[in-house]
RNA sequence: GGUCCCAUCGUCUAAUGGUUAGGACAUCACCCUUUCACGGUGGUAAUAUGGGUUCGAGUCCCGUUGGGAUCACCA
C-alpha cells in the first residue's frame, strides 16, 4: 500500500520551529518510501484563526522545499482539504457513530457541570447523565431545536494498547480516558472528531505527530474500531524545547521559522539542523540537503526523548551554509544588506571578505559598520605588541604608505598587497608595521573583516586616501 | 494530583549485553596568518541514583530522583 502522510497546521500564526520539523518528518517518511505527502489546514475553532496564516504555512513549506502532492491550493482526489469546507462532512458520520455505540448526543450545554439528585457534581466527560437519555427521545429533542454536541461514549473497563513506531507499546486504562465532545453545538467537529474521519478518508496510512497525543490516541482507536476503519501507523514525535523546562512555544515569543530567515538564517540551514533534532542518520555526516534527506530517512533512527533547540550549533551549520555558497549567490543574498552603503564601495570585494567570516547575514550589519561611517578612535588603537607597531610607528609609516596608494593604479588585493609588502622591505620594517596601522586608519575598528588591502579594495582608492589622510592628521 | 512518556559530555547525539563510551556544536591550547575569521592539530568534558539479572550492563528488570506531556464545545 502506498504510503500517505498529512502535515495538518490550524492557521493560528507563525510556524514554529516543532511544527516544521514534524512537517519535515512527514515529508521524509513519505518520500523515502515513494508514497505522498499532503497538506490539510485544520481550521474548526473559529476563534483561533489568524488572518494570513495559511499563506504562511504556504510560503513556508514551499521555501524548504516540502512540496505536498495534494492540498487546499491544489486539489486532489480526497478533498476538499480545508476542514471548514468540509463541515457537512462530519455530522452524518458522528450520528453513525452514534448508532453504532461510540458515542452520544449530550444537552448539558457549555456549563458541563451539573449537579444530581443527591447534590453531587456530574461531569460529562466522566460519567454522562445523558448517556442514559434513550436514542429515540434524543432524536426528538433534536428535532425540537434543542441545542446539543455528539460526546464520545467510553466503556470504561479494561486497558487499551496500541503501537507507536516511535514509542512502542502504549497501554493506558479505558477508565482514563475522557468522554470528550465529538461534534460541538455549533456542527463543527472538534479536532478529535475531524482528525479520525479526515486521516480515514484521505487514506492516511502513517499518522505523525507530537507526543502530546499520545495519551488521547486510544480514543481515536475506539473510532477507528467502531467503525471497522483500519488504525494507521503511529508515529509520535518528542517534544522540541527551547531548554530543558520550557518548550519552544510561539505564545512566549520563541524564533519561529520567519523570525530566524529573518535574522539572516538561510531555508536549507534551518531545515538541515531541525532534521538533526530527534533524528539521526547512524553515521557521522551532518549536512543534508532536504532531497539527500528522502533517500536515507528512516522512523526507526527517530529518537523518543526531548531535545533542546540549541541557537548555537544552527549558527554553525548557518555559517557553514554560507561558506558553501558560490560566490555570486552569497553576494545576491547579501545585496539587501547593502542598501545603506556610501557610493564608491566596492561591493563585490566586500562580500568576498564577508562569505568566510560571518555565519549569518544579520551579521553584515555590525561586520560593515565602519564602512559607512569612519568611528572615533583612540590613537592607542595603533598600538599592537605583535606587530611591533604604535602611534609613533603609525605616524613615520602612513606618510609613504599614503604615497604609495596615491601612485597605484591597479586597485586589487594582490597588486596593494605587493606594493605595501614592497615598501615595507624598503623601509626596513616588518611587513605588519606597515599592514598593521594602514589597517587601524582604514577602519578604526580592532578586528574588521579582511586585512588593510582587502579593505583598501573595498573602500575604493579615493576613500582610502581619505581615511589615511584623516589618521594623518591626528598623529 | 491521576495517567502516560523520557533520562549518555553544557547542547545535539553514536554505541548486535563485551569499545580506551565515538562524533558534532560550544569551550581551551597550539599551528596557519595582513587584525579578525576560515582552515588544521590536540585537550577538558557524559552513561542521574540505588538495587537486581549476567562471566560481563550505557544497553535487560524493579525502585528512587529529576524532567516533560495530558486531564477544553483548542488543536
Amino acid at each position: 500500500m502506498k504510503v500517505r502522510t498529512r502535515f495538518a497546521p490550524s492557521p493560528t500564526g507563525y510556524m514554529h520551529i516543532g511544527n516544521l520539523r514534524t512537517a519535515l518528518y512527514e515529508y521524509l517518511l513519505a518520500k523515502s518510501a515513494g508514497g505522498d505527502f499532503i497538506l490539510r489546514i485544520e481550521d474548526t475553532d473559529q476563534k483561533r484563526y489568524v488572518e494570513g496564516a495559511t499563506e504562511i504555512i504556504y510560503d513556508t513549506l514551499k521555501t524548504v522545499g516540502l512540496h505536498w502532492d495534494e492540498g487546499p491550493d491544489i486539489g486532489g482526489a480526497h478533498g476538499p482539504y480545508v476542514q471548514s469546507e468540509r463541515k457537512d462532512l462530519y455530522a452524518p458520520y458522528a450520528h453513525k457513530l452514534v448508532e453504532l455505540g461510540g458515542a452520544h448526543y449530550c444537552f448539558c450545554g457549555e456549563r458541563e457541570e451539573q449537579t444530581d439528585e443527591d447534590g453531587n457534581e456530574i461531569i460529562c466527560k466522566f460519567e454522562d447523565p445523558c448517556k442514559k437519555i434513550p436514542l429515540e427521545e434524543a432524536r426528538r429533542r433534536i428535532a425540537a431545536g434543542e441545542p446539543y454536541v455528539v460526546r464520545q461514549t467510553i466503556n470504561k473497563t479494561g486497558k487499551s494498547k496500541y503501537e507507536d513506531k516511535v514509542y512502542g507499546i502504549i497501554e493506558i486504562d479505558y477508565d482514563e480516558l475522557d468522554e470528550g465532545v465529538l461534534l460541538k453545538s455549533d456542527g463543527f467537529p472538534t479536532y478529535n472528531f475531524a482528525n479520525v474521519i479526515d486521516d480515514h478518508l484521505m487514506g492516511i496510512t502513517h499518522v505523525v505527530r507530537g507526543n502530546e497525543y499520545l495519551p488521547s490516541t486510544p480514543k481515536y482507536n475506539l473510532m477507528y474500531d467502531t467503525f471497522g476503519w483500519q488504525r494507521p501507523v503511529y508515529v509520535h514525535l518528542p517534544t522540541v524545547m527551547k531548554d530543558a523546562q520550557h518548550k519552544l512555544s510561539k505564545r512566549n515569543g520563541d524564533a519561529s521559522f520567519q523570525d530566524l530567515v529573518a535574522k539572516g538564517y538561510l531555508p536549507e540551514a534551518i531545515i538541515n539542523y531541525i532534521a538533526l533534532l530527534g533524528w539521526n542518520p547512524g553515521t557521522e555526516e551532518e549536512i543534508f540537503s532536504v532531497s539527500e534527506l528522502e533517500k536515507i530517512f528512516s522512523v526507526e533512527r527517530l529518537n523518543k526523548s526531548p531535545a533542546i533547540f540549541d541557537s548555537v550549533k544552527l549558527t554553525w551549520m548557518n555559517g557553514m551554509y554560507i561558506r558553501a555558497l558560490n560566490a555570486a549567490e552569497f553576494h545576491r543574498l547579501a545585496m539587501p544588506y547593502y542598501a545603506d552603503m556610501p557610493a564608491g564601495i566596492n561591493l563585490e570585494a566586500l562580500s568576498r571578505v564577508l562569505q568566510p567570516r560571518i555565519e549569518t547575514l544579520g551579521q553584515i550589519a555590525e561586520q560593515t559598520d565602519f564602512i559607512r561611517a569612519l568611528p572615533e578612535y583612540d590613537l592607542a588603537l595603533f598600538d599592537n605588541k605583535k606587530m611591533k607597531t604604535d602611534a609613533a610607528v603609525a605616524k613615520a609609516v602612513l606618510p609613504e604608505v599614503r604615497r604609495a596608494l596615491a601612485e597605484q593604479s591597479e586597485w586589487t588585493n594582490e597588486a596593494l598587497f605587493e606594493r605595501l609588502k614592497a615598501l615595507a622591505e624598503q623601509l626596513g620594517v616588518k611587513n605588519g608595521q606597515v599592514l598593521y596601522p594602514t589597517r587601524i586608519a582604514l577602519s578604526g575598528k580592532e578586528t574588521t573583516p579582511g586585512g588593510a588591502t582587502e579593505l583598501a579594495v573595498v573602500l575604493g582608492q579615493a576613500e582610502t586616501l581619505l581615511r589615511l589622510d584623516k589618521a594623518l592628521a591626528r598623529l
